[in-house]
DNA sequence: CGCGTTTACGTCGTTCGTAACGATA
DNA sequence: TATCGTTACGAACGACGTAAACGCG
């Protein structure tokens, strides 16, 4: 048995018991992935797929048993590329994220911009997408991090960081009747209005139809989008008030839109950071975890190189309290 | 990476990082061994290990880590040929199996000889020690049970299946004063006399010792063996009271012996068979296991193959009662 | 006949064992 | 000088790629 055995078994199997597929893939001639196969089947005394006259049709039942510990083999494989590389070379690396656009768009500038000054020469790859998407991702072994809000139940081959809080913001224009308003602001108010809003892919059951629904109002959903740039922009031409993650709100929104708190309207959304349970972290992505995550110590940081379990995480940060994030930095004029 | 370099990396370190008795194991030649070690390292861009002149003189942190990371792989991939061999060649393969010597002569037999009959071709190896030495057993691999009573704490590694209770039982030689009691017998009673028995090998603490002291007592113990063939011969010379496990009990002690049943005046042991949490078990394994401990279930062997921690295994056996082990099957003679 | 796999074969790089050399205590 | 590791080298082996054949729809 050859480790390149198993890597070409793993791409076969990826590229849907396709050999020559397969070998592109791996930059080489498809007869040699053929006979390494072969080679690995006549060492092992079985068949690891079923054959339909010379292709391949389907996995059987020892094969995919068989796999599933090449995968942890290959993975272990890099693991240990990876415990050598940061070693002795720290700086160097790689580090793909996954997140929503919110992340990408309000949360992660500032953090990637203080990562990139320690680590110049990690190449950093962003990939925004649903929490589906996301979750596709990761499936794939294609990520190091995701970074997602709720839909937890999707990513339960990753350890999550719960990392921070938040509330949702009104976005409506400027002089907007909403901002007339003495007291505070209730989910009656709003749902005399027509909404804009997300898309419901986070969280599964939208949080937000439910809460309207709990105080018998059906709101007024006019209009969805992925992102709230989208939203802000169909604000603008009047189509309705928006409902953003509060760290949406931008302080160049000033100009024509108010934001107002809908602290306690809705219920309080906690966004994370997942890394798969089977992988090293690197230093550097630890640092990443810690930029993203200020909250967490460096000893926390330390402990989570070790830890396997989702309920470790849970009980390392049990005693933790996660900082409530807003949007723009300029309270006063937000206020204003 | 090779798998062939990982394999010699182990062997290096398990032959105390000297290369020559290395490549020995190995079967290879010296030279070869030192090469792929080296190109090991020149791959992995680190020194795994730290020299002194020439000679290996310590392992890296990182080379700790990849160390352990290269055995997991080296264990996946024999786990892959498990599950091959347990597909193509259900009836052969080997079965080693360390155990004390109360198991190895008067329980295992029997399960041995229907063993034996179902998979002839499988080749069994038993190996007798302490709980120590079959805890060593089991750190370097070298077996695929271990049998033995209590000591869980020396096998953390491995996970324990319950498999039958047993008392103690008093030997003494026919017409001792002990057999005309008209009583139940106590340890007071028993205190009387000089005592025979094991070792205090398993257990840790000995539950025997406790169990007087916890009255008051202190035996007077004369003698201690290993194992009860020899404790009976010392009773038979008349040396003392023989304190064996139930099990001892042989019915052709009966000659010039006599059993009393003990039932009470110790608490009750529980042995377990275990095995490594880490390995594929084979069918013919789990047979074994059925064998061993045939108050198990079709239906829990199935399930043990997927189980990976021990609170796996005790809620599977929770509601699971265990048999009570005696000795001599010929109930009537005893009694007489 | 197109698609995908297997077979055949020449080339090239790797591994292996032997033998000689080097370093250490 | 005994022990242990490295270097050197020729022989054997194995992996790779190209070209051609095969089998199935």
């Amino acid at each position: 048995m050859k480790l390149q055995q198993l890597k070409y078994l793993l791409a076969i199997v990826d590229n849907g018991l396709n050999i020559t597929a397969a070998a592109d893939r791996l930059y080489t001639s498809q007869p040699g992935v053929s006979k390494q196969l072969k080679l690995l089947e006549e060492e092992l005394g079985m068949q690891l797929f079923t054959r339909k006259g010379k292709s391949l049709h389907g996995i059987t039942d020892a094969g995919a048993q068989i796999i599933e510990r090449a995968r942890l083999i290959m993975q272990e494989v890099d693991n240990i590329r990876s415990v050598a590389s940061d070693y002795y070379q720290e700086e160097q690396g790689s580090l793909a994220i996954a997140t929503t656009h919110t992340q990408a768009r309000y949360v992660l500038p500032d953090v990637i911009r203080e990562f990139r000054s320690r680590y110049a020469k990690v190449s950093l790859n962003l990939h925004q997408g649903t929490s589906e998407q996301i979750a596709d991702m990761v499936a794939a072994n294609e990520i190091d991090f995701a970074i997602a809000t709720g839909s937890r139940h999707l990513f339960s081959s990753l350890l999550l960081v719960p990392s921070y809080h938040w509330d949702r913001k009104i976005i409506v224009p400027k002089g907007h009747p909403l901002t007339r308003l003495e007291r505070k602001l209730t989910l009656h108010d709003l749902a005399e209005f027509p909404l804009v809003t997300y898309v419901f892919s986070f969280g599964g059951q939208s949080s937000l139809k439910r809460a309207f629904a709990d105080q018998g109002l059906e709101p007024d959903v006019v209009f969805t989008a992925r992102d709230a740039d989208v939203i802000k922009t169909y604000v603008r031409m009047g189509l309705g008030v928006g409902i953003v993650a509060s760290m949406a709100e931008d302080c160049d929104d000033q100009k024509d839109l108010t934001a107002i708190d809908a602290e306690g309207l809705f219920p309080r959304s906690t966004t994370w950071i997942g890394f798969r349970k089977d992988v090293v972290l690197r230093r550097y992505m630890l640092d990443f975890v810690q930029l993203f995550a200020p909250h967490v110590t460096a000893d926390q940081i330390d402990k989570m190189r070790s830890l396997r379990t989702q309920a470790d995480i849970d009980k390392l940060f049990r005693d933790t309290t996660l900082p409530l994030r807003g949007g723009c930095k300029d309270k006063a004029s937000v206020e204003a």
